[in-house]
DNA sequence: TGGTATTTGTCCGTATGTATC
DNA sequence: GGATACATACGGACAAATACC
């Protein structure tokens, strides 16, 4: 478990840059400064910095240098941008986390679940609905679809934890890949009755589709946000 | 303008992967067999790969290869993902597009000012109230303030257009990265009187702070969108 | 079960091109 | 024009995970 050279330097930076030692606006040392300090080649400060851009901290300009974009945010809390479980996200903002499931069974896939899910026809699933709440605030109701045959002997004490966990610790499975959907809907009963709305009459949906390391597409998940703590973060660059 | 290597192969793998010449959940051939079929290194294939991973067509396994994990969208119309003007998305998707700009005005941040949009105190801006139709609906209203030191001597009939084009194409500017945040907000009087929020009470709101080559932030946007018309994909790999 | 081949991951060094200063 | 800095591309070496026999 030993972490790459790339990847250290990568922390590296990205820690320094955090720290001001690397202040917004300026460049950072070029990139043959940089490897002689580290002690590596070229292409491993490059691939460092390379990470550092795709997540919005530096910006490269030919033949100039790299210039520091980072600024701090005035509000961190309640990002959603990661492939994160609602466990590992309370625990990481020291919050009090707590999960309530009031549905649980498992189904076979037909025709009309088919087109929601995209899952096979006769693929055998579980169904959950879950509250998710932080701090004693409910904030998310998830609608999850689950493969039986990758996630395996689920049960309501796995679902009320945190089923990443489970796949990963215990059927050594692994979470890989997420495409997800933002849109805004009407609220439905168990939003209205789950969530505190306060006025509103949406929420905030997150549909995702996961992939586990054999390309397996093994959930499909409804997340339905209370919107007054909805935030997602992006970043992007403008390809030419 | 000579494409590079590396894009030309992922763009030639991409429409492979769309065109279903590598099917869903099938292996792409080795990385040996594509750098002796498309003439280049190993590190060009490995580039091209990445890319596709990084869009979500496929997914790499250490040992075993480079799975496919693309499949066909549903419903693709306004997908707001890239760094893209509405212009450019408009025509894209061959719809009918035209902007209404009801405000134009020339301001100097101060204190409140600088806490919405973090320009310095002190720096000139433009500050702009547009309504977006699309096929002649209502879908966006943006609330953008420019740095007038970057983006010069604008007018309303720019504003009409496209101001990217205008500063790409007359004041060669580049806009490169772009920082986004999502979230869900009760309607104000304008979204109430522009858009048809049919029922809904609240706006999807995109905001976004983007830079030039140069690191500067030249322009803070919120944009609200009606919320039945609003889609946003993403796409993320769980770290290790 | 075990050994070998295959495949991806990391890292290195070098050469050349191109944009900026 | 020359120096500096990032961008692309090549080729090679070794490690680690997987597949196969």
């Amino acid at each position: 478990m030993t972490k790459t050279k790339y990847i250290k330097i990568y922390e590296d930076l990205k820690k320094k840059i955090e720290q001001n030692v690397f202040p917004y606006q300026e460049l950072l040392p070029s990139e043959n400064t940089l490897l002689k300090e580290y002690g590596c080649s070229r292409n491993t400060v490059r691939r460092a910095i390379a990470e550092l851009a795709s997540k919005g901290y530096v910006q490269t300009k030919h033949g100039q240098g790299v210039r520091v974009i980072y600024q701090e945010l005035k509000q961190k809390e309640y990002m959603f941008g990661d492939v994160e479980t609602f466990k590992e996200f309370s625990m990481r903002h020291n919050n009090k986390q707590r999960t309530e499931v009031f549905r649980f069974q498992e189904w076979t896939v037909d025709e009309s679940l088919h087109k929601i899910t995209s899952f096979p026809v006769g693929t055998d699933i579980y169904y959950l609905q879950r509250v998710r709440y932080l701090d004693d605030k409910p904030l998310i109701i998830d609608h999850n679809y689950f493969r039986k045959d990758v996630v395996q002997d689920l049960t309501v004490e796995i679902t009320e934890d945190s089923v990443y966990e489970y796949m990963e610790k215990e059927l050594n499975e692994s979470i890989v890949t997420t495409k997800r959907k933002m849109t805004v809907e009407k609220m439905d009963d168990l939003d209205e009755r789950y969530l505190q709305l306060n006025g509103y009459n949406c929420v905030a949906v997150v549909t995702s589709y996961t992939y586990n390391a054999d390309g397996v597409m093994f959930e499909y998940t409804q997340s339905r946000h209370k919107p007054d703590y909805f935030v997602f973060y992006d970043q992007a660059q403008r390809r030419k």
